[in-house]
RNA sequence: GGGGACGUAGAACAGUCUGGAGUGUUCGCUGGCCUGUCAAGCCGGAGGUCGCGGGUUCAAAUCCCGUCGUUCCCGCCA
């Protein structure tokens, strides 16, 4: 036996009890008669305390030095206790120190308040890893998806795997590809989410399926997008939305539990899509915060700003935000302004509020005297306020509010938690013209007539579940009736030859007695990074990519043979050929 | 695909705007001292392709152009 007692475990030891502990050199102290070192395991730390003339061993530690330590266990003299310490009230007399492996010089120091460059913690992770916080972090993930697995075991749940290497599907986010060697020109796909095979066990009479299951999806990265993550994928027969919305509420709420240790007793507030929209200006909110959109249309409707009356004319709409006082300054609003317009916004309309009551404002002269008192009257407005105004379609107007209030609003308060479902999403979205899916085509609507009739105003049976602004992830109850799965499919554009050749195999599928069933997935990554207070993803990955899609410790993507190439049929192209010389 | 920020010793930074010797700070590393520290302390020392390439200049970490890397955002992410 290596040792006998982690570092943490030893405050239950008896003092005077001879332990064996292991693990690694946190910090060294040698004050010449005594020497004095921290060693940290999985646990904590512990204070070793050696008399250097005796065990001339305890000098040559380095920081990170992996060692194995015999001593006994006794109390720290009067005025020595380590208040900030689990274990600082102890402390081991060494009675022998072993150096089981030395360690170079580190690239960086072993703690939380030592701030380092992303790309050199990547590239040492492992030591990185050893950080408090990404140990931490790991944990919390463990117990994230081991409260999954209680959960739903508990309530009869089957864990079922569905395969990595699928069939590639054009629609939705890029595929990552996999060549076939034994099929030279074609290409496996791996799973963007678990989505027709969990349809498929629906089929099978699992009825309750769950997984929790790394999903791949080819697009530009984000703070909380990796190219994979991992995602709980459940799906039950029999279900409509709220089986599914109870059922995933229950596990959110265990692994609120089990990473937060506190216990939500009330129900997720839920808030139609339009409702997001109209008050937040996302199908995300965060409503930790008020600040919300306020509908400015008729107040203005005849307003002599030509900025307002053409939006109104148009079909469009005016709305604005109180954002409260800020700093304000023309460097300022020019800045907002261009956000606006990176947004998609013509531009931004602010007005602050005089301490006298009166707004300043570019388009203030425009504006009526009843105007002016409207709109303050209608936002609520103080002085010091800033206004923000946008004219616009409907949807700029309260996106391009929606991300501002998010800018200039943001909470500081990290421990609040403002769990939402976001129910009610339009069936489908226009996109240059044409119309495409909201959630995705396997979703069912409301009512199949209004899809048939009236596409555009047509609400589908999908749901997401937001935390603190952030899309934990969607669901929604599925079509299991082939006819109407093809008239989905007809609305989309997608024709039926097409169709069969891309979904036959499902469509098929569906024409054998499929029970109602309905779904949900959500990131496991996202979860934990909110529990955690973390800002990115990555930092509760363990080996996660950087921007470009490469992992600095390992350096993939890597070229590879030509041999590997000609195996599987493949050629790259010359331009590709020419950055392989170069690299 | 587009926009912003950043890149200086092993690490974190200052210096860059307003060009003048690789100047400096903290941590780490290293030699020494030190019997109660715990981010120990004190004295000494080493350590630099200022990301890379080009340009302007008598002179470039500093100004200009390009490029690479990292990051945030827009597009994208059913």
């Amino acid at each position: 036996m290596i040792r006998t007692h982690r570092a943490t475990e030893l405050n239950n030891v008896a003092l005077g009890e001879a332990v064996t502990v292991a693990g690694w050199v946190q910090r060294q102290r040698d004050h010449g008669g005594v020497a004095f070192f921290d060693l940290r395991d999985s646990s904590g730390v512990i204070q070793v305390v050696a008399d250097p003339d005796e065990f001339p061993v305890i000098t040559e530690l380095k920081m990170e030095y992996c060692v194995r330590v015999n001593g006994v266990i006794r109390e720290r003299p009067e005025g020595t206790v380590n208040a900030d310490r689990d274990t600082g009230s102890i402390e081991i007399g060494a009675t022998e120190i072993e150096i089981l492996s030395p360690a170079d010089v580190l690239p960086f120091l072993i703690e939380d308040r030592v701030d380092v460059d992303e790309k050199v913690r990547l590239q040492h992770r492992y030591l990185d890893l050893r950080r408090p916080r990404m140990a931490a972090n790991l944990k919390a993930r463990s117990m994230a998806t081991s409260a999954i697995r209680r959960t739903l075991d508990e309530l009869g749940f089957l864990e079922v795997e569905t395969p990595t290497l699928i069939n590639s599907t054009p629609e939705g986010a890029r595929d990552m590809l996999v060549p076939s060697r034994l099929r030279q020109g074609e290409f496996y796909a791996l799973p963007q989410s678990p989505q027709l095979f969990k349809q498929l066990l629906m089929i099978g009479g699992v009825e309750r399926y769950y997984q929790i299951a790394r999903c791949y999806r080819d697009e530009d990265f984000r703070s909380d997008r990796q190219l994979e993550f991992t995602q709980l994928d459940l799906e039950g027969s029999f279900w409509g939305r709220d089986e599914v919305l109870d059922t995933i509420e229950g596990v959110l709420k265990a692994v609120v539990r089990a990473v937060r240790g506190i216990e939500i007793t009330e129900a997720f507030p839920r808030i139609t899509w339009q409702e997001a929209m109209d008050r937040f200006g996302s199908d995300k909110p965060d409503t930790r915060f008020g600040t919300e959109i306020v509908d400015l249309s008729e107040l203005v409707a005849q307003s002599e700003f030509g900025v307002f009356q053409k939006a109104i004319s148009a079909g469009g709409t005016v709305r604005g935000i109180n954002v409260g006082a800020q700093e304000w300054s023309r460097s300022r609003a020019d800045n907002l302004t261009d956000r606006a317009k990176t947004l998609g916004a013509g531009g931004l309309v602010w007005m602050v509020v005089e301490p006298e009551g009166t707004l300043r404002s570019p388009v203030a002269k425009f504006l009526s005297e009843p105007e002016a008192e409207g709109i303050k009257e209608a936002m609520a407005a103080k002085p010091g306020d800033v206004l923000l105004i946008s004219a616009d379609q409907w949807k700029t107007a309260v996106t391009v509010l929606g991300a501002l209030r998010l800018e200039l609003g943001r909470p500081v308060d990290h421990e609040e938690l403002a769990f939402l479902w976001v129910v009610d999403f339009p069936l489908f979205e226009e996109e240059d013209g044409k119309i495409t899916f909201s959630h995705h085509p396997f979703t069912s609507p409301v009512s199949i007539d209004q899809m048939r009739d009236e596409p555009e105003k047509a609400l589908s049976m999908a749901y997401d579940a937001v935390l603190n602004g952030v899309e934990l992830g969607s669901g929604s109850v599925r079509i299991h009736d082939p006819e109407t799965q093809s008239q989905v499919f007809d609305i989309l554009g997608i024709d039926r030859e097409t169709a069969q050749r891309r979904f036959g195999w499902f469509l098929q599928a569906l024409r054998y007695g499929t029970p109602p069933h309905a779904g949900f997935a959500f990131g496991v990554d996202r979860v934990v990074m909110i529990l955690q207070n973390e800002q990115s993803i990555r930092e509760v990955i363990p080996f996660p990519k950087t921007q470009t899609g490469v992992d600095p410790m390992t350096g993939a993507p890597t070229w590879v043979d030509d041999q590997q190439l000609s195996d599987l049929g493949i050629a790259i192209t010359p331009e590709a050929e020419q950055r392989r010389e170069d690299t």
